[in-house]
DNA sequence: CTTACTATTCAAAGCGCTTTGGCTTTGCTC
DNA sequence: GAGCAAAGCCAAAGCGCTTTGAATAGTAAG
């Protein structure tokens, strides 16, 4: 069913039936009625294609994934991101452009899409420090919205971060309060902003404590279980293991869990764990008593939004660039406890 | 850079410039490659939407995202199948379309994404028993892969599935062998047909060794860590407590671990788990000694050959439906051991 | 009863690309 | 050199929708 089938359908022009379905003003009641009664009845849906070329827009926000090459790993964050932004793309009629990419092809990606006209904008996931995909981006002059931050780029672009230097630091704080003075830094890749700010906050509050940082302390790797457990059983069974563990996400504090549980230590008793919890939907921390003690901030919260950030940007693109700031919130679970004192 | 302006600039016409482009043969190989080179030193990229309507094709994949409306939660295999996917999509030029829609909405969006002639076909994910999509999707006309399968649908469909009766089976088999009388079944939501299966097939082994099974014992439910753990800690501290746990996912197998922890109790030596592994990128079972017992089968690989199988149906619309059952492999690891004498 | 609007409706021109049908050339054959 | 097929290129007609500019009907004002 066309809108040109509908209309003669309806005795009326194509031009008539699309703006009466359209909302414009310029239509009588009586005969904006009759039609949408009719597309109903007929189960009309505008081609969206023929819709996208005519009007320009392509109603879609892209999407790009970055996989990284090592394990062809996806963040498992994505999938509830997707789904809270998707909630505010749904009540504005956008739909999803979802492309992986591998960390070279990124740009290339972004460059496609845009020539393409296949995205109205797009939402930058995992900025590295420096990142160069948003000088990029502003040059293309596609709307856009980064999940995080780049430090290093002094341009005047969209973004929704959490306090990442804050949160790292008030969990150190809390870890030195406890009476903690080793404590080990299982952090994500480096070159992502996100772990650099952390490491940042990490070693402000270290250093506030009159701490030293112990570099032997500081891991940095992708954020996988496998990567908590051996990080912490290496640590652990060092001469002057840690006491307590700061863990970049949920994840990898399982592995540092259950390294603990090999070498015989409980959790919040003999070693300490904070992680960051994205507070995903099937790795919730626990219930009433949650697992981890957390810096806690909610993924699918920032997926809402960056989204309607992002729709605010393309409705009106000259508008000031968006900077927001999320704080996480500190939650106290099972995982810490005052540091065992010196045998 | 559209394709008119690429052509007056080469004093060629569209046609004959799409036809280069596009590699059709009657143009000629000198005058192709002057207007190959000519779009690329212009950075010329045809525009989607055009394409799309003149062709009819929307060169994009529709994948519909349950959301479980208890939780809102979107099952994490999601981001690794649509990563396997996507790989064999970039091959061929499609993009996806996502879409997230709660367990009563996705008839409606199929339908539309349909209407709209957004996608070409549509990988169904996670089906139910006697799942109302397929007829559906068959009635429209519009190829579709179905990731699993539907009990109680008699239709001919393309369908790509694990073996969750046999891989099931088979750990209920080796449980049994080890010992094991009584084994609890951490099963996924019962109205999704892989759960239906495992069931099944827990079920079969447990007949064959002369067990009866002990509704008590089987539970069913979202997969998550807290599922597993609160269950895990229920079931243990009945009078008659399992010693061994079947459980359909490693996340909530990480919960039953650390019920375990809690109680004192060690995994492969007190109490045993088997998990089904779908080999997520970040959450692989461990390494050379993979933490869990499981049976594994890569969902980034059924992504992959799901994809394979929709572009296939997409060109050849009237070729027999394929029809694909994997096997699970099922690996030992630390997780498993003879059951505990009675005490 | 005109005149001047305003409210409705429509015809037609795109949006950027593909594709059908036709028109020139070119290259052979006899 | 006439005859013909193949090769190479182009004009124009869409794809299904929006939108501009114009036409028509209806209505209030003069």
């Amino acid at each position: 069913m066309t809108l040109k089938e509908l209309s003669t359908l309806l005795g009326l022009s194509p031009t008539t039936v699309s703006r009466a379905l359209n909302g414009y003003p310029e239509v009588r009641e009586a005969t904006r009625a009759r039609v949408v009664e009719a597309a109903r009845k007929h189960n009309y849906r505008p081609n969206m294609q023929a819709k996208r070329l005519a009007t320009g827009r392509a109603m879609a926000i892209g999407h790009v994934i970055p996989a990284t090459s090592r394990h062809e790993m996806v963040n498992p964050i994505f999938s509830d991101f997707l789904s809270g932004a998707s909630e505010i793309y749904a009540e504005h009629g956008f739909s999803v452009n979802l492309t992986l990419a591998r960390a070279g092809d990124q740009e290339r990606t972004y460059r496609e899409l845009h020539a393409q006209g296949a995205v109205d904008g797009i939402i930058l996931h995992g900025p590295t420090m420096n990142d160069p995909r948003i000088a990029m981006l502003q040059d293309l002059g596609l709307p856009f919205v980064v999940h995080g931050r780049a430090s290093g780029i002094d341009l005047d672009y969209a973004w929704l971060d959490v306090n990442n230097v804050r949160s790292f630091a008030r969990a150190t704080d809390l870890l030195v309060d406890l009476g903690h003075r080793r404590i080990a830094l299982l952090n994500g890749l480096e070159q992502m902003d996100f772990a650099h700010r952390r490491r940042i906050g990490h070693e402000q509050a270290l250093q506030r404590a009159g701490i030293a940082c112990d570099p032997a302390l500081m891991l940095s790797d992708e954020m996988t279980e496998d990567y908590g457990y051996r990080s912490a059983l290496a640590l652990l069974d060092r001469p002057d293991p840690p006491t307590a563990f700061l863990v970049a996400a949920i994840i990898p504090a399982l592995g540092v869990q259950r390294a603990l549980h090999d070498r015989g230590l409980r959790p919040g008793r003999d070693v300490s764990i904070i992680c960051h919890d994205d507070d995903l939907s099937y790795l919730r921390n626990g219930g009433d008593l949650p697992i981890f003690t957390a810096t806690t901030s909610s993924v699918r919260e920032a997926g809402r939004r960056c989204a309607a950030l992002l729709i605010e940007q393309i409705n009106a693109p000259d508008s000031p660039k968006p900077q927001v700031l999320l704080e996480a919130a500190l939650t106290i679970g099972q995982s810490t406890g005052p540091a065992p004192r010196r045998s």
